[in-house]
DNA sequence: GCGGAGTAGTTGAATCCTCGACCATTATGG
DNA sequence: CCATAATGGTCGAGGATTCAACTACTCCGC
């Protein structure tokens, strides 16, 4: 057992990791307020709306919505029972596979994703793109596309799933 | 109330935002399962362990651990309390401020932490900092760096305090 | 030194997320 | 076909986080 050393990080290496941590917890935490002051509703709530208003028909199954945005199975349906209490979507069962469950988009969830999106849009862009310069936030996207693609296909798949 | 047209995100400025939410996502919650999995310590559980042992005497106030990780004092009340009572750390009321509680790593949360230092930084480099680019890192770096000062500074201070 | 304003920290309830167990349905293989 | 495995989704319990009080102490002006 003799174990190789430690690579550590170099001090600029931290320093970047650290800023990212704190950046990221920060920014996230600012546009999640900013959607629940404003509607009601959290960040993670509103993703599901936007995945929803873009697929055909606004609808959606289950797993596509878990898959799309990286959560369980379970906390879609969580997420999905909360938004649907609150008739911003509803769920049907999928005709092709007996066992699917889609969600649509119910016209109050795409009134209230109508209003909130331009709010939303304006505080990424306020607190993110716009303090951030093009070629960084080039560099951002590529990086944790890397980082994304990296711990997907990381496993034999199935990891998130 | 001729409220402004909407500044949509370009498609690159989406993509971007895209890639980083969701690698983000999956970053995070992959260095917490490491953590949790061989150490049944969390992710924000092993930062006040870190900031810990980067003090004096391995000791900090709550307010300054708080600040440092931008949680709130709440949030960092329960999760010491947490550690506490698996004897990683302990709590000792401050002698020079009546009010204040000064937390301590203890030689078992000590240990523990040098036990799984290695083990997370492996994971950050192998999940991260080995994945992207030492031009894209330092983009990061930057990029977050800006968004939390931006966002410490917005308000007149006092927002996550 | 007294009274009010601000600071430090805790608490408990409500909410959100994770985990494991579970049911129903669909594919697979002999 | 039929048994078994794999897939899609739900559920409830337990843990983590937020929020709004609340206590206790310090600081400041007078």
């Amino acid at each position: 057992m003799s174990s190789r050393p430690v690579r550590w990080l170099s001090s600029d290496q931290q320093l970047a990791w650290r800023s990212y941590v704190v950046g990221s917890t920060l920014l996230l935490a600012k546009l999640d307020r900013e959607l629940r002051d404003a509607f009601g509703i959290a960040l993670p709530e509103y993703e599901i709306l936007v995945r929803l208003s873009e697929a055909p028909h606004g609808r959606l199954r289950m797993s596509a919505l878990a898959d799309s945005m990286c959560h369980s199975r379970s906390r879609v349906t969580h997420t999905v029972k909360r938004l649907e209490r609150r008739d911003l979507v509803a769920r049907t069962a999928s005709d092709a596979d007996g066992r699917g469950v889609e969600a649509v988009l119910t016209a109050a969830g795409r009134a209230l994703l109508e209003r909130a999106a331009p709010v939303h849009v304006e505080g990424v862009r306020r607190h993110f793109v716009d303090v951030v310069s093009p070629e960084d936030l080039a560099a951002v996207g590529r990086a944790f596309g890397t980082v994304a693609d990296d711990l997907v296909t990381e496993h034999p798949a199935a990891d998130i799933r």
